[in-house]
RNA sequence: GCGGACGUAGUGUAGCUGGUUAUCACUUGAGCUUGCCAAGCUUAGAACUCGGGUUCAAAUCCCGGCGUCCGCACCA
């Protein structure tokens, strides 16, 4: 099959369109349209299912719009950005940092001008044409903007949803009443200022994604329910390229997956591929070589599904160890542990330092609190010559002896405080949206059929009058209104043949048509008040009374076979 | 961002050595018909990517913007 094709069909039928079309449309942005919304709720319903029924997670929704602070801790402001410097003859983009790299240990670390000085006090010059370079340009990937009037206060759209997670880790940890594991979910959008999106909605500017931060003990990286999976397969291809299938076990036992957990979430991501359409037989995870991982991630395995486009990674599923937490909590200064209680409380004999408040007072007035403080943050292992070396407010000044005691002290001490552990299944809503399509595009002679599953499929039922008229219409809409009541989504057609009525049906992949016909309004037969059900993918129909209607619906969406009805 | 190709109703297309009421099919609406898998008849609606230039006259030739596709680069 071709992309082409399918977006064509998407386009007309009201899955997605291009955004902005009346005015030329904008590049790597897409809308969705009436049927695209409802696979996309569709698609959300069951990651939600999976993670807040199936595990127990909570889910949260937070700002899109976080300001600057945020994005230092997280470290996409700066390894985010790239420095772009174009040459001026051959007018070629380099990157900046790529061209100093034999002239500085840690080019990364410059600001433009200290590049730009670099250049120019090395006579760097253009690597294809020898030409001169131009100047150092900044080029983020986030959206910038600014909170508030002015622009006082930097804003950026999200990159991701994630940072919305870690920043609420402090209430998240509390409404948990202080206990790992901890899974929240997150699904929105993000927005990445791409250089040149491609391959239709496969890279977007602006992005839905469905996030799960899992906020586990670093020293406990089991899962209760692992035991139960442990036995199934998984396709993997390992750092070393070499594609093979192992359990869960196996794939833990010899190291390939780093930890029970991550195996078990990535079990979790195929079944939740396989539930939403995506077909397994083109689907693999592949893990990141190192020098491909973010800069936040231990271990990261991707989901891989295979489109015509080839390849392409639709979930993320990453060990960011320790980095968000830690990182927000040394810009924020605010506290981001687990206070992980031991059995028993321990008796713990510590030698500490003790300030002489009465000597510091005098002597540094104002300061001596805050030099208190210093001196009993040190150790005896900082003592050197009988003294310590304090730096304060850039000053280094010596604390002799005489300032603070060394005294021997027990303590009970009830627990430690650790980081927690993220384990992160990061979803792209858009590309695993895109891959159930492709997936379930089924063509026979110019005849187009969308075998989506009945759970994501936006339409569940058409409802047709075999014939307009002869009172078939009228009940045709009441079994129509009986399945809207329901909350089945259903669709009323009354125009042309009934053929092509099915024909509509299937393009857009509505798993089953009811067909109110002259039976229905027969009574002599006994008969009375039943309709056709026919199925999308076996063409199949079966006689159901319409007082049975719903229920029958209902159990054909949790999975029974159309075949046993 | 660079290079190449392309841009005509909702979709797929014809016209493109300048002058046409801009072709055809499907789709869509209305009516007739229709007894279960895109049937038929009548009828209606619907397009030259945008801007500038050349010309008496531009869908057609030229330049630029925008967009799409393919390579290169980028892809947290």
């Amino acid at each position: 099959m071709n992309a082409g094709e399918l977006l064509s069909l998407c386009k007309r039928r009201g899955f997605i369109w291009p955004s902005f079309e009346i005015y030329g449309g904008v590049a790597g942005m897409y809308d969705y349209g009436p049927l695209g919304t409802n696979l996309k709720d569709n698609i959300i319903s069951l990651w939600r299912k999976a993670y807040r029924q199936g595990e127990g997670f909570v889910e949260i929704d937070s700002e899109t719009v976080n300001p600057e602070p945020v994005f230092k801790a997280s470290g996409h402001i700066d390894e985010f950005s790239d420095f772009v410097v174009y040459c001026l003859g051959c007018k070629e983009p380099f990157r900046a940092d790529h061209l100093v790299g034999d002239l500085h240990p840690n080019p990364d670390t410059l600001s433009a001008d200290e590049l730009k000085s670099l250049f120019v006090e090395n006579g760097v010059q253009c690597p294809d044409c020898e030409g001169d370079l131009g100047d150092v340009e900044e080029f983020n990937l986030m959206f910038k903007t600014n909170i508030g009037p002015g622009s006082s206060r930097a804003g950026y759209l999200r990159p991701e949803t994630a940072q919305g997670i870690f920043v609420n880790f402090p209430h998240l940890y509390r409404y948990n009443r202080e206990k790992l594991p901890l899974g929240v979910i997150q699904h929105g959008r993000g927005y990445r200022n791409e250089i040149s999106p491609r391959q239709g909605m496969i890279r977007l500017r602006e992005f839905n994604m469905m996030e799960v931060e899992l906020f586990v003990d670093p020293d406990d990286k089991t899962w209760p329910r692992y035991d139960r999976v442990k036995g199934r397969d998984l396709r993997l291809i390992p750092e070393d390229g070499s594609e093979r299938t192992l359990t869960l076990e196996e794939a833990v036992a010899q190291g390939i997956i780093a930890n029970e957990v991550l195996a078990y979430f990535i079990w979790v991501t195929k079944r939740l591929l396989e539930d939403l359409g995506v077909d397994c037989s083109k689907l693999r995870f592949r893990q990141h070589l190192k020098d491909e991982m973010a800069h936040y991630a231990m271990d990261c395995w991707d989901a891989e599904v295979l489109l015509s486009y080839g390849w392409t990674e639709v979930v993320g599923i990453a060990d960011r160890g320790c980095w968000d937490l830690s990182q927000h909590s040394k810009w924020s200064k605010q506290e981001m542990t687990h206070f992980k209680r031991f059995d028993e409380p321990r008796e713990v004999e510590r030698t500490v330092l003790k300030a002489k408040y009465r000597q510091l007072g005098p002597l540094f007035k104002g300061d001596a609190k805050e030099i208190a403080s210093m001196i009993e943050a040190c150790g005896p292992q900082d003592i050197k010559d009988g003294e310590i070396l304090l730096e304060f407010k850039g000053e280094v000044i010596p604390i002799s002896s005489d300032l603070f005691e060394v005294v021997d002290v027990r303590e009970k001490v009830s627990g430690e405080k650790v980081v927690p552990h993220v384990i992160e299944p990061s979803h792209g809503l858009d590309r695993i949206f895109y891959t159930i399509l492709e997936h379930a595009y089924r063509r026979e002679d110019d005849y187009t059929v969308l075998s989506l599953k009945p759970q994501v499929a936006p339409i569940k039922v058409g409802v047709f009058p075999l014939m307009s008229r002869d009172g078939l219409d009228a009940k045709a809409l009441q079994v129509y209104d009986l399945l809207s009541e329901e909350g089945i989504e259903a669709y009323y057609d009354d125009s042309g043949s009934i053929g092509k009525r099915y024909a509509r049906m299937d393009e857009v992949g509505t798993p089953w048509c009811v067909t109110v016909d002259y039976e229905t309004l027969e009574d002599e037969r006994g008969l009375q008040d039943t309709v056709t059900v026919r199925d999308r993918d076996s063409s199949e129909q079966r006689r159901i009374p319409i007082p049975e209607l719903v229920n029958v619906v209902k159990e054909l969406l949790k999975g029974r076979d159309f075949a046993s009805l």
